[in-house]
DNA sequence: ATCGTTAGATGATGGGTGTAATCTAAATTA
DNA sequence: TAATTTAGATTACACCCATCATCTAACGAT
C-alpha cells in the first residue's frame, strides 16, 4: 500500500501508459475510463493523478507510445520481420511481407495490439483529444506513407487503401465481406 | 407540456432518430447522451422512452436511417448529382461526380451528414452495437461496394482506397497531408 | 537509525449516465 | 360532451465518470 522503488514506480508508470495505448486502441479513448484502466494495470484509480496531469495528458502519451517502433518490430506478436536478408531487392520483399501482414485476419482482430493509424483514426477525427496527440499522429501518417511510398508515388493511396480494408474488414468482421475485403486489398497492395 | 397531436408525435419521433443519426456519426454512440440528443431534438431526456425500448434500440433505427437513401440522393446538401442525362455513359459519368464528391474537403467536413460507412465503421468495430446495426452496416458495405464495381471488379478495393482515404484526411484534418490524401484518392478512383 | 518524501490505496466530490415512475394536459374516442 | 388514452415534462434513481484530498507505509537520504 505504502511506496515503492524508484524503479518500481517508474515501471508502473510504464505500464500504465503501455496499457492505456493498447486499449484506447481497442476501445477508443472515451471507452476506456481512468479506473478501468488502473485496474487493467493493476493498480487503483486514486494512484493514476501521482503519475498524470490529467486523462488527456495520459492520451499525447499513450499515442505516442502507440506509434513506438511501428516501422520496425511491427505488432508485438509478430516475428515475419526478422531481415536476415538484406541484399538488392530485398526491401521490396520486406514491404510485401509487411503488407501481407497488415492485411491479414490476425491483424484484423489485433485491435489492440494493432496498426494505430487504423486504431486511432476516428478518435482523432472526432478531436476528443489534445493538439500533441493529433501532431503524433499526423506525423506517424506521414512515415505511413513514405514506407508505402515509391519512385513516381508517394505512397498515399497504398495507405489509404491498407487502412480503409481493415478498418472495413474490422467493422463487418463476422461477415465474409471482411476476409473479401484483406483479400481485395492484398491482391492490389501486394502486386 | 402535456399531449401531442398523433402526427406531432411521429414527426418528434423521426426527428429523434434524424438527429441521432446525424450525432452518431459526428462524435459516436458512445460520445452521444440521450439527454444530448433529446436537447438537440427540443426535447426533454425523458420522453425518449416513450418512443424506443433503450438507446441501443435506437442505436439501430438511426444506423438504418443513416444508410437510407445513401445511393439515391447522397448528402442531404448534395446536389450535384440531379441526373438530367440518362444517356450511354451517364452510369459512369455519374460514378465519376459521385466519387469527386465523396473525396471533396466538404465531405470530409460534414461528418453528421457524411457516409455512414465511413462515419460508423469504428463503432461497428468495437461492437457497441447490436445485431441489427451490424447487419444493416453491413448491407450498406455490400451496397457501397457494388456501387463501385466494375466488369471483373467487385469494386472492394476501391471502396476500401474511398474509406480510407475520407477517414484519414478526417484524422488529419487541418494537415495539408488531409487534402493531399483526398487528392491522391480522387486521382486513383476518378480515372 | 532517523525522518522527510512520495507511490499508491482509500474514499469523497460533483456531475453525467441510462432508465423509469409519476404527473399533466391535450388528443382521441365513445 | 365525458371518458380515456398518451406524448412529453418533471423528478428520482442507482451507477459510472474524472478529479482530488487524505492517509500510510516504505523508500532514499541524512
Amino acid at each position: 500500500m505504502g511506496r515503492v522503488s524508484k524503479e518500481q514506480a517508474q515501471e508502473n508508470r510504464r505500464r500504465i501508459v503501455d496499457t492505456a495505448s493498447r486499449l484506447f486502441r481497442e476501445q477508443g479513448t472515451a471507452g476506456v475510463s481512468v479506473a478501468d484502466l488502473m485496474k487493467a494495470a493493476g493498480l487503483t484509480h486514486g494512484g493514476f493523478y501521482k503519475h498524470f496531469d490529467s486523462k488527456e495528458a495520459l492520451v499525447d502519451e499513450a499515442t505516442a507510445r502507440a506509434f513506438d517502433g511501428v516501422g520496425t518490430g511491427d505488432r508485438p506478436d509478430d516475428d515475419s520481420n526478422t531481415d536476415a536478408d538484406t541484399g538488392a531487392g530485398a526491401a521490396k520483399d520486406a514491404r510485401r511481407a509487411f503488407v501481407e501482414n497488415y492485411l491479414s485476419p490476425e491483424h484484423r482482430d489485433d485491435m489492440a495490439g494493432g496498426c494505430p493509424t487504423a486504431g486511432l483514426a476516428t478518435d482523432m477525427a472526432r478531436g476528443a483529444t489534445g493538439s500533441a496527440a493529433r501532431h503524433t499522429y499526423a506525423e506517424g501518417v506521414r512515415e505511413f506513407a513514405r514506407r508505402m511510398a515509391d519512385d513516381d508515388d508517394d505512397g498515399l493511396v497504398r495507405l489509404s487503401t491498407m487502412v480503409g480494408a481493415l478498418i472495413l474488414a474490422r467493422a463487418v468482421n463476422g461477415d465474409p465481406l471482411s476476409d473479401a475485403l484483406l483479400a481485395a486489398a492484398r491482391a492490389e497492395v501486394s502486386a
